[in-house]
DNA sequence: TCTGGGGTCCTAGGACCC
DNA sequence: TCTGGGGTCCTAGGACCC
């Protein structure tokens, strides 16, 4: 969906400069931005670290502290065991850890990365027309309006570079790289290739602080050495499946039969063969819109406590919906996760007939959902929100529109606050397909299925609601009664 | 590595329609 | 009552990414 315009496809034939620009441990960076003594020594970004708290991972370490064996996405007690925290070395007591090998542990602040990244967004929107953020700390530029792969004069060595003669295009992404540490003070690795899937790979290459150069002509051999795992995409599942068949290598991969891949790994398949051997004619599309707004929360260990488990749904479900409506998304879909013991994971989820903003509804809807797991330990819950689409105007335009129509809504009278909670006690009781089909007192089960029946294929969004009828006003405005 | 939180895309089966 | 084939939507799960 994403793909290359059909009115613009991309000339393979052109080369293009793409960069890909990744942030060096980017929470930690941060962190020494505000706090400079922690430079050079061991950080360890993460949640979970602060008194009291137990349940936490590792978002982000620095490079001394990955020394020690501290990775991201690892569990607290594995990482302060592997490095203590510095506040632990007591110089009187002989059993504390040396200092040496201690670390400072930092909880998560992302209102302070966010205002970093903005800076380091002002500087890549300033150094190309097109850039797609693809997270807080990763984006693309096509830089080919800004500059070329002509080779110039007398390489300097500095960068890592597979074609061993200095181009523009380097000259170009040393400039990206040096604004950002100037005008946003963290470092940055960056890759420079002819297309996203080379860049991306460029950039990994030489972390931290690096800048690789892949020029056009080069980017297979560039990659034929490099470990499957180093290609986007391939993770730790099909990297063991590879192995199996003896491909080890990004080469391997080039040089595996493309229709083979394909009946193992379906449409995957062929698009890790084409990027391994470095094609990849995506064109750079700026950043779109998300597609699902979700938070999630673990306990500590597990529990089957109705209570403790909806107040954390509730709690979820309250923050997403306010997520949503702050971002002026509708959604279609309300879904819920839950992770049962050893680490089994369940995702419920229910469409409503048309798109809605309403936080009551995200909540009653995830609880009916919850209903399903009564009596069953879980140890993390979420809550999702998905299908979204955007109002035409802003924020502000959204409100008037659902006032609107709640209004007409009421003054049909054929839905009330009880009738649309009562909703969820019907579903409740079992039957998630049971219909109840009565005419005094309409649920939700009646409004979906009546929507179904309706339903023609037209998509009903809040953006079109002045061509539809009474009935679908209703609907996308169900539970806008407060 | 007994696993946090927020996302994306793909697949497969079933329901339902024509 | 039995039956084909194509298409879309929905749900659930898997793999992957940062």
């Amino acid at each position: 969906m994403e793909g290359t315009l059909p009115g613009a496809p991309t000339d393979e034939g052109a080369d293009r400069v793409v960069c890909h620009v990744d942030m060096d441990c980017f929470y930690a960076s941060c962190e020494r931005l505000r706090d400079p003594s922690l430079r050079g020594e061991p950080v360890v970004v993460g949640m979970g670290y602060e008194d009291g708290e137990t349940v936490g991972a590792v978002a982000t370490a620095s490079y001394e502290a990955r020394a020690f064996g501290v990775e991201s996405a690892q569990p607290i007690s594995g990482a302060l065991k592997r490095l203590p925290r510095r506040t632990a070395a007591d110089p009187d007591d002989d059993d504390a850890p040396d200092p040496g090998e201690t670390g400072h542990y930092r909880p998560v602040d992302m209102d302070l990365y966010e205002s970093v990244a903005a800076a380091v967004k002002e500087v890549l929107h300033d150094c190309a027309e097109t850039v797609r953020e693809v997270s807080i700390d990763e984006a693309y530029l096509d830089a080919s309006d800004r500059t070329a792969w002509d080779v110039i004069g007398g390489g300097d060595g500095a960068a890592e570079r597979a074609g061993g003669e200095r181009t523009l295009a380097e000259g170009f992404a040393r400039h990206v790289k040096r604004r950002i540490e100037r005008e946003a003070g963290v470092p940055a690795s960056v890759g420079v290739a002819p297309n996203m899937t080379t860049a991306k790979v460029a950039s990994d290459h030489d972390k931290p602080d690096g800048l690789t150069v892949v020029p056009p002509g080069t980017v297979e051999s560039f990659l034929a050495p490099l470990p499957v795992d180093q290609i986007h995409g391939v993770g730790p599942v099909t990297a063991r499946t590879l192995a199996e068949a003896g491909i080890e290598t990004a080469g391997d991969l080039a040089a595996a039969d493309p229709s083979e891949l394909t009946d193992r790994f379906g449409s995957r398949g062929r698009d890790l063969y084409d990027r391994a051997r470095g094609h990849d004619d995506r064109a750079v599309t700026p950043t779109g819109r998300p597609k699902s707004l979700s938070r999630e929360s673990a306990f500590a260990g597990a529990t089957d406590d109705r209570g403790r488990k909806e107040g954390v749904v509730r709690g979820l479900a309250a923050d997403v919906a306010e997520r949503a409506r702050s971002r002026g998304a509708l959604y279609r879909t309300i879904g819920i996760k839950a992770i049962e013991p050893p680490y089994e994971v369940n995702t419920r989820s229910e469409s409503l007939p048309g798109p809605v903003e309403d936080a009551d509804l995200v909540e009653r809807v995830a609880l009916d959902l919850l209903a399903e797991f009564d009596g069953r330990p879980v140890r993390k819950l979420g809550v999702r929100v998905s299908n979204l689409s955007f109002a035409a105007g802003e924020q502000s335009t959204l409100g008037g529109y659902d006032a609107e129509t709640g209004a007409s809504d009421r003054a049909t009278g054929s839905a009330d606050p009880a009738g649309a909670s009562g909703a969820a006690d019907a579903r409740r009781g079992d039957g998630r397909d049971r219909r109840t089909g009565t005419d005094a007192d309409p649920t939700l089960d009646d409004w979906v299925d009546e929507s179904a029946a309706a339903s023609d294929g037209t998509t009903r969004t809040a953006s079109d609601g002045g061509s539809s009828r009474g009935r679908t006003d209703g609907q996308s405005s169900l539970g806008e009664f407060e």
